[in-house]
DNA sequence: CTATAACTTGAAGTCGACTCCAAGTCAAGG
DNA sequence: CCTTGACTTGGAGTCGACTTCAAGTTATAG
């Protein structure tokens, strides 16, 4: 057994997907606790640390802000979130905003289809979309189109007249 | 049949949750085109502009950013995208990023969902997370837990003795 | 007539998230 | 020895997306 894998930040910028400034620059902030330092200064990580930061990157890939990304990170590790009430709601919100960002995205994806597909309709995409109940479909390949249910495509201004409306 | 009603900035800004100060930054930077004026020189909005907002508002909620919907656009009335082929290319590029953009969110959905669920395991987020055949999977219901397949969890530094790794 | 509100304009300011820079340290190779 | 490369630091600069500001116009109500 291995004393335990240490990084450099080139190598954690490289598993994470970050640059190197990147990753100083969130430690800069504290958004990432210091890094332990080698005896000549130089920062590693170690595996634990990667994994932390590869869930800061999947976090940010959500477009969570930084601010909103710091309280989740305290909870990233092995704790258990019952601990951390107050984050739990935190958790439970972001989950909220995710799978309405979510429905939001397939609106999109479904809008592009339909383009591709008949390449004249347009299709609603108000905020309040997916209100009711919200079934969840996602068609990966693209002869799926769009599910029939509570759907309002972009209507009016059809220069040549549409049925409905 | 009224005559096509008109909407000032104000009303506009209402019904598409934007300010009015961003739409008004919108057209400057000629993300949208210059909003017909009143005889006053106060702007004024048709459904058609509206609906048009409104897709841009939801592009921009996918992370969009103002540069790539800006073509984007030009294709959101009753044009067949078919006569860009230019921006068939985009929207089905930016199809690709939205879906794996899912994927991701989706991540982040079952990482919540099972540190409430057992409040001690750490799923692994990484990009490269949906390779191979990217299963489509998008519970809404919180009892739904992650799909078994392919998965990769947050694991290394579980302090106490990790049983994998 | 004045005051309030709803708009107009261009320009300047803010904020988040980097990204780059200059100056310095340290280790290894030629 | 000097150079190259990988790092360190603090601070400044950039960029996208607004947001605020100051000054002005016009319409309506009291």
């Amino acid at each position: 057994m291995k004393v335990e894998q240490r990084f450099t930040i080139k190598q954690t910028a490289e598993q994470t997907g970050m640059t190197e400034d990147t990753i100083r620059y969130y430690e800069k902030i504290a958004l990432l606790p210091r890094a332990e330092r080698k005896d000549n200064g130089h920062r590693f990580y170690r595996q634990e640390d990667i994994h932390t930061i590869r869930l800061l990157a999947c976090l940010k890939k959500t477009g969570m802000p930084l601010e909103e990304i710091r309280p989740f990170l305290a909870v990233s590790a092995d704790t258990d979130p019952a601990e951390y009430p107050e984050l739990v709601e935190h958790l439970r919100s972001h989950r909220e905003n995710i799978v309405s960002q979510i429905a939001s995205l397939q609106q999109v994806v479904d809008f592009i289809d339909m383009k591709f597909e008949e390449g004249r309709y347009r299709r609603d995409c108000s905020d309040e979309g997916m209100d009711g109940a919200p079934e969840n479909r996602l068609g990966e390949s693209k002869p799926k189109p769009v599910s029939p249910s509570e759907m309002r495509y972009f209507s009016g201004a059809t220069k040549a007249g549409s049925p409905l409306r």
